[in-house]
DNA sequence: CGTGATGTGGTGCACTCGTACCATAAACTA
DNA sequence: TAGTTTATGGTACGAGTGCACCACATCACG
């Protein structure tokens, strides 16, 4: 094949140019034109390498969450090799927090899409804020009686996310809450 | 003043336009021509009682959050006279999900916002999805002790909200979880 | 009766948008 | 070398945008 380039990495590094534009402004600033821009490519280059503007914050997306999940699984390896259930659910509860710049830019872009979804019903399941995966890992850390608990806690750091977001809410405060809620369910044998 | 009209009557009828095509595409769908259109008014009138678009979409919002905070009121006073502290928060917590057709469409509007204010730092505190009044509501509700308590079900109500909104969760299961977590707050003496 | 404030309606302008289209350069295959 | 595929660049078009501007009703007041 003629002229190889590098597709993959050529689409991530359009995708970058999205997520900044999302983060910054919602997905309405994400417009081909200044996605160009921000990318430093011709707009030409969009259509070639995702097609219409759909398909380029889709695939935008797709590739936020796949940067998201691998940055979660690798910080919740980075616990050891046998972390206690409170360890991991912390860990995972603190992946839905802007505890810093890369997790603070994905919570921003999927508040973006979040409203896209609401009107866009055919499209929801491709959301992974809260995924079922999440509720599944959680279900098998904690036993049958702890199941509402942890379905709480997760719309919880949902919600302090947002508060974080807005900046009504620090994050060591947020951090502070969660651990409480920890304390509760995970009692302190002593 | 020559012909009179009840200013606050066309206002509130444009606001509503606004409202149905936020609720149903997010802020980017309410063009002027398209609030116009739905409003079945000539866009210039929107031009005369709002301004500029953004003036027109805070005006919408403030009008919102108005309807939104009487109706609580009316349904908390609805308690009745004397009603306990566990009631109140109830009330208070059920106000953030889309329990009928008014706070759902609150809802929606408010998350279409909400991206918004993100961008725009300056706006922030237009917000009213959890006010602060909330808080101090709450805060002279429970003794200070379970304040951290308090704060963690306003951001999981919050939560909650979210998944209702997507359809991840049914009305009843989030009922469910906030009324295990009062249990939890307000044991039961038997 | 005017006179002027209040409200209504329509249109036009400058701009941005998404995307289709066309020409051309580059590199691999035969 | 010729031919084909892959990739790039620029442009043009129709549609939709926010808003400014202008002409005209309608009514209260002098």
């Amino acid at each position: 094949m003629p002229r190889q380039v590098d597709h993959e990495a050529r689409r991530r590094h359009i995708a970058a140019a999205v997520w900044r534009l999302a983060a910054a402004g919602g997905l309405e600033e994400a417009t081909i034109r200044r996605v160009a821009t921000e990318a430093g490519v011709p707009a030409r280059q969009l259509q070639y390498y995702f097609g219409t503007r759909e398909e380029l914050l889709l695939g935008a997306l797709d590739l936020l969450n796949a940067d998201g999940e691998a940055e979660a699984q690798q910080r919740i390896a980075a616990l050891g090799d046998a972390p206690s259930p409170r360890e991991v659910l912390r860990s995972v509860l603190h992946e839905l927090l802007p505890l810093d710049e890369n997790r603070r830019q994905r919570n921003l872009v999927h508040a973006a899409y979040f409203v896209r979804f609401l009107a866009d019903h055919t499209l929801r399941e491709r959301i992974r804020d809260t995924p079922p995966e999440l509720e599944n890992l959680i279900a098998l850390l904690l036993p049958e009686e702890h199941r509402a608990d942890a379905d709480f806690l997760l719309a919880g750091a949902a919600g302090l996310q947002g508060q974080m977001l807005l900046g009504h809410l620090t994050a060591e405060r947020a951090v502070e809450l969660i651990d409480h809620q920890l304390d509760r369910i995970f009692p302190v044998v002593s």
